[in-house]
Parts: C-alpha cells; structure tokens; sequence
DNA sequence: CCAAAAGTGTTATATATACACCCATGA
DNA sequence: TCATGGGTGTATATATAACACTTTTGG
C-alpha cells in the first residue's frame, strides 16, 4: 500500500485518460480498480500547481504505461454536476486507510479535462497507482461498471476517434512500427466497428503516401507473404 | 463603474468564447476592452460552485449578447503556464479602483475552458462587463492586440470552426433565419478564407437536403430574384 | 431588348467501389 | 499442384468540377 505523494495540485482541476490499445483483433482501454471497494475508473490525476496541463497529463501516462512520446489528444472537459459525488471518494480513501480529513480536498467538485491516447499493447508495462491495485485491459465492449461519469467520457473518446481515424491517420498509433496491411485494416474495423473492403482499404492507404513499403514477413504459412509497412518517420 | 457580483466561483477555473458573427462579407469576433489600460480580450468568466460549466458559458453568452439558445461548441482548454500573468489581472483590477486584496483569487493561475459560439450578428445587444467599458465587433483578420493567450484562442476557434463546416453543417447559424444562397455562400467563403464555385456551392448544398426553400426575395434590382432558404426546423 | 445575376442541364474529370484475376507460399 | 491469402488490373458507379445555356428581373 503506497502513500499519496505530497504535492500541491490545483484543486477542483483533474483528467482522465482513455487509453486504447488493440490485441486480438479488438480495441481495449486501461481501467484500474480501487482497494477493497468494487469500483473502476479511468486513469486520472491532479495537475501540480507549477505544471503545464498537458504535462501532468503526459506525466500520468508515464507513471502508469512507462511510456513516453505517446500519441495523445485532448477531447472534452466534463463540467457537469452529476459528476460531483464526493461519497465515491471517500469511499476509495476509506478503503486504503487514508484519514479522510488529510485528503479533503479531493472530495470537491472537480472539472475534469479528457484525452485518449493510442498506445502499443505490447509495449505497456500497466502500473496502478497509490489508490488502486490492479489496472488492466478491458475490451471496449465489455467495460466493468464505471463510476461517476467515467463511461460517457469512454463512449466520448471512441466517437471522436472515430469521427478523427480518417482526418488525423491515427491508426498506425495502435501497432508496432513495422505492421502488415491486413493488420492496419483490422485497427481500423475496431475502431470504426464495421468490416471494411479488403482492396479498396489497401489502395486508400496506399495513396495516401505516407505509408513506407518494406520487406516482405514470412509466415511459414502456405500463402504469399505480405508486405510490412511502416508509418512514415519511424 | 459597476461592482463584481458577490459570488462564489470555482477558483483556478475560466471560460472564455470566441463569438462569431457575419456581416459586410466579413467573419468578425466581440472582443472586450477594458477601462483605462487598452487592453483587448475574449469575453470569459467563471464557474459558480453549484453551476454546471456549460451552463456558466450560456449564462455569460446570455449577459453578453442578450441572446439565448445560442450555437455553442466547446474545443478546447487551455492550461499552459505561459497563460498565468497574474500582473495583468492586477492592471485590470486597479484601473477599475478595486481593491486587489479583495480579488486575490483572481491572480490565480487559471486553466481556461474555451468555446465557439456563431451568431446571429444583427439581433446582438453586446453589453460589456463590470471590468471593461466596452464590447465591439473586429474583423478576425484585423484584431486588436490580445492579452495572454487570447490570441492562440482564437486561431484554434477559427481552425476547428473550418474543418467542422462540412461535417456540421453550421454555416447557417450565422446568417438570419431566412438567406439567399449567395448569402451561405459569403459565409462558406468567409469562414474557409477561399473563394467557391458558384454551382457547385449551390449544388452540394440542395443535395444535403437540409434546407427548405421558400419566395423569392425581390432586391428592386434588374435581375433574376434569388430564392430564400431555411434551415429545416425554423 | 439589354445587362445582371440566378438557376439548371450537359459533359468531362476525378474518385470510390466491386469484381476478377494473377501471384507467392508451403504442404 | 493445390489451397490460401496477398496484390493489382479493370470495369462500373458515384461524386465533383467546368462550362454553357436558359430564366427572371428592372431599367
């Protein structure tokens, strides 16, 4: 059981983070779970008094992922009252021991700002922090029940990913460096939650230029081995 | 010289809007200046502890420019560092003969919500606040100085407000509730900064099957009367 | 009847989709 | 040489653009 740094943060300032990865064909998010209480939340945090608000979050994300340079995009504050139930926190600091007196500043209203990062799966190393002892991959179809607001920023992020996915080109963000076609089509069937045209997805792609043509991968099965590609600058 | 109404608002925490209105073939914004220290920013304030934060914006929106059921869209917050210039506050505070001491909290640093807002620009009454002695129209291409980061504010309005045009649709709620063609299409042009084809313009915008088409509207001029469209639903 | 601007028709061009075919691979 | 999946060529459909033509209006 860890102890809650002493920092001094902005009070009434959080964000939270919807953090998507993809592993078996599926989109999945980050969801921690608090001590003892049954409850589930995205990634958040507070943001120091001293610190840009992009870097407390960026800063989160490292603490959580061990990842830096992520992919990262801010959607929406959430400003609305529904979100003010100082019994959920309370509840959490509870259940890990802490007087509640100490932490009274985090059962105040809180605004808090959303971002969605995109991230390798396979290079995440998910940390849970002071409040929470696990923090695991959910498929984004079957969330654990969420508290607060948490599930309308979740559907939030997946709309403005989806509305983004032809616009920005995210979705080489959710694969190793080096992917095949067929794997960058299954990305984007997730996200966009409809199966897509083999040729005419390959041809899109290609004509946008930006993707870089490398070796062939091998399979060792028995068909032609497809091309890898890589996003350009990597 | 009026007084800031004894309230409680959530420390560390703005609104700012960029108000967009149309007239002369210009996109133009209400910018605010304050008494005695020629100093130009966006119309902003702040969140009432038991306020929801969207409803704070249409509040102000509503003591601003007297208008209601406004075209609102939230696009982003801002939390840098640079934007904390608590010296500036302080100008305006003393030029008004408010005791500092009092608005303490109003050197804060500040993470500052920001939305677009488009109008309706001939049924505006712009009414300034306690603080500034006036609130005018400038032509988004020719505004003045800004404080802070007013001015990054802007530019990000004016650029998600272009690549929300063809998605959104909301050319129209910038013009009355009857306009010609030509007169949607000044606003295309406006917002887009380029000039569009005439045809074409037509063209996409009857096949959207969004706008209703009324009388003609005769101009006295030696030609062709143009046809008067609504926005389905008005 | 003319000039100006609005509206529509026609054709050309670009883009997106559907389908077919050929190619590489390992058993 | 067969089955499997990858890559590309070609026809078709659709959307966009360019241009011309016709209509309406008041002088």
């Amino acid at each position: 059981m860890g102890s809650v740094p002493e920092q001094r943060f902005l009070p009434h300032i959080a964000y939270d983070s919807v953090i998507f990865g993809f592993s078996g064909e599926q989109l999945k998010i980050l969801i921690m779970e608090y001590h003892n209480t049954g409850m589930f939340a995205l990634p958040g945090g507070f943001v120091r008094v001293d610190e840009p608000l992009n870097d407390a979050v960026r800063r989160g994300l490292r603490e959580r992922t061990g990842l830096d340079n992520i992919y990262l995009e801010q959607f929406y504050t959430f400003g609305s009252l529904e979100r003010y139930q100082p019994e959920v926190m309370e509840t959490i600091l509870q259940a890990n021991g802490f007087a509640v007196d100490d932490f009274r500043w985090m059962l105040d209203r809180f605004i808090s700002v959303a971002y969605y990062a995109l991230i390798n799966y396979n290079k995440v190393n998910a940390q849970p922090d002071a409040l929470s002892d696990s923090i695991k991959w959910y498929p984004l179809n079957d969330l654990p029940p969420l508290i607060l607001d948490h599930a309308d920023i979740v559907a939030k992020a997946h709309r403005t990913l989806q509305e983004n996915l032809e616009r920005k080109l995210v979705g080489m963000n959710l694969l190793p460096s080096r992917f095949t076609m067929k794997e960058l089509q299954k990305v984007y069937e997730a996200i966009l939650g409809t199966p897509l045209r083999r040729t005419t997805f390959q041809r899109k792609m290609l004509s946008l230029g930006i993707l870089k043509r490398h070796e062939k991968r091998y399979s060792g099965k028995a068909h032609k081995a497809p091309y890898l590609y890589s996003f350009e600058g990597e």
